[in-house]
DNA sequence: CTGAAAGCGCTTACAG
DNA sequence: CTGAAAGCGCTTACAG
């Protein structure tokens, strides 16, 4: 059977409590050999506590979520983005001490459950729309402290960590104005429901208005998956055929754009240029190497985790949403018009 | 405060008994007027069971760990190929009732402290070498079903599921052989304590038995990543100036070797051919599309889940581990030698 | 068909 | 500085 904290209380001959706190390391109250004594027969037993009559007991589970959405029978919408967020959030909890619980959520309901059910002290929501957080209410949230990854949801129940997507947007558009192209298509998600997508229109356009341009609308419609973006470049140049460069929302998109467009045969850059969003890894295994809008993963997993438990440790309010920079890499699928 | 079991029984002028056998689903013991009103009760108070009350009441907490190797400070080793298994995973477990804890694992002993401290109904051990899994105790293990994903450790503790991967390899070099090639280099991490790659040698030779022909030693020793990979395209046609083809154990690895050949002034497949291992999506986006041996690894995920739940349910004996077919999917990164 | 009691393994005030 | 008691929210035999 299972190694208890009275097992070793009776072994040392003190009580639960004094073991407790030598386990907790509240030694402040107790005897340096008692401590020593009780370390010992800890290691020697391999007395594991249990986590779950711990956080029965006590006010913290020390266990975090992750929710991200999951189409009803399908797998977790993990995009290559987002795989490199849940490996930095793992690994930033774990230095802290506490533990991760990654869950998929297939209907809005699943979310209180998914909080409640295990004591969470907090939870990272990854992927959701700024809708979907719009409307978590208080009785589903609970007292669990809550942080929207690049959300821009007003929902004063969370807060959050994103990019600046307006000046990754800018950026972007400002290398291809300067490269001296006019006819350039925003190609993303539809932005009704998506703030990301929306910050980023903005900065797109911004953009043109400070070179004094006005963008002419050639906005395609595209989800973030690479077969989309191979079928977006297959009929692009038929659908827009003065334009020279495209500007994605994502890489994924953008390297299926890339792919449709050779298909189509079209090349890139000297025929078309195309310019993506995040740095993916894989940005740089294609060809051309994409040219793209890099956001720092690493950092913004970091501070998720740290504004996290920040405002869990300190019950203080949800801070600030949180905003990071970005930066443009120059590579190889832009370059001048013909 | 949060509803329990207590207010709603309460409310419902019954015990808590009777409120959990509802919960629980147990509804043959129930009228159907009482269980209708507690359902409407539940309802109403956004009621949510405790998970670590259940677990530490129960002798079950529906809890499976996927533990991963993360070195130290480092964040988790999340390959492209694990990415996939473990968003299956994910949802395998959660349509089968249960919940994940994403855990990375920095040093052997936090195995037992992973496994023990939240009462695991059971574990999916995931990129761990076979040495580690060999080393698992009785102790560390307690109670824990273990399912190693990859593996080809003995340790009766543990039931696994993997790729043929012999065959596999041996699909590889026979498709090259059948192109022509002789001087084929086999790229991949070395396999002393790889039982993975082990099996991918053993077959990669018995191609060259079964053709009448010996191999002559042409191994390189290279990590599964991607910088790697293009360091060794870099240097191969230098260090083996004879080779006309290579086949890496991973795609990733392959992806890199293919840039690290073009860099060095060598054309894929003009000049030398090059063959991976699991079809990442990655693969088809790459210049040339790579060919490579697929693995189902939705299925691996399925079928490993299957069989952990299987085992944790029927508390049998680990079964046997399993073994899934893999076939080559050829693309462009291979042709006949000049 | 329904209930009262004991207990899972801890922590938290509260005494001494 | 150390301990005995109560309680966290459930489930599990066992009675009725």
């Amino acid at each position: 059977m299972r190694v208890t904290l009275k097992d070793i209380a009776d072994e040392a001959g003190v009580s639960m409590m004094t073991v407790s706190n030598v386990v907790n390391g509240k030694r402040a109250r107790v005897s340096p050999e008692t401590i020593e004594r009780i370390q010992r027969i800890v290691a020697e037993r391999g007395y594991v506590p249990s986590a779950s009559a711990r956080s029965l007991a006590a006010k913290s589970s020390r266990l975090i979520g992750l929710l991200v959405p999951a189409a009803d029978e399908d797998s977790l919408m993990i995009s290559p983005h987002n795989v490199a967020i849940v490996g930095q959030i793992e690994r930033e909890l774990r230095k802290g001490g506490y533990h991760l619980l990654l869950r998929g959520i297939a209907a809005p309901a699943e979310v209180a459950e998914a909080l409640q059910s295990w004591s969470l002290d907090g939870a990272v929501l990854l992927g959701f729309l700024d809708e979907e957080i719009d409307r978590l209410t208080a009785r589903a949230v609970g007292k669990v402290s809550l942080l929207a990854i690049d959300s821009y949801s007003a929902n004063p129940l969370t807060t959050g960590v994103r990019s600046d997507d307006y000046t990754g947007a800018l950026l972007a558009a400002r290398h291809l104005l300067e490269l001296g192209h006019r006819e350039i298509v925003f190609a993303g998600p539809s932005f009704s429901d998506v703030g990301v997508v929306h910050e980023r229109f903005a900065g797109f356009q911004a953009a043109f208005a400070e070179a004094g341009l006005s963008w002419r609308e050639r906005l395609v419609s595209a989800n973030t998956t690479h077969a989309s973006g191979r079928e977006l470049g297959r009929r692009l140049m038929s659908s827009h055929p003065s334009a020279t460069a495209v500007f994605a929302t994502a890489d994924i998109l953008a390297i299926g754009i890339m792919e449709g467009l050779a298909e189509s045969g079209f090349s890139v850059p000297s025929d078309v240029s195309v310019l993506g969003f995040d740095d993916l890894d894989l940005s740089a295994y294609v060809t051309p190497k994409l040219t793209t809008i890099a956001q720092d993963i690493p950092r913004k997993a970091a501070i998720a985790v740290q504004l996290l438990l920040g405002t869990i440790e300190g019950k203080e309010h949800p801070v600030d949403p949180i905003t990071l920079e970005v930066r443009l890499i120059e590579r190889a699928s832009t370059a001048a018009p013909r």
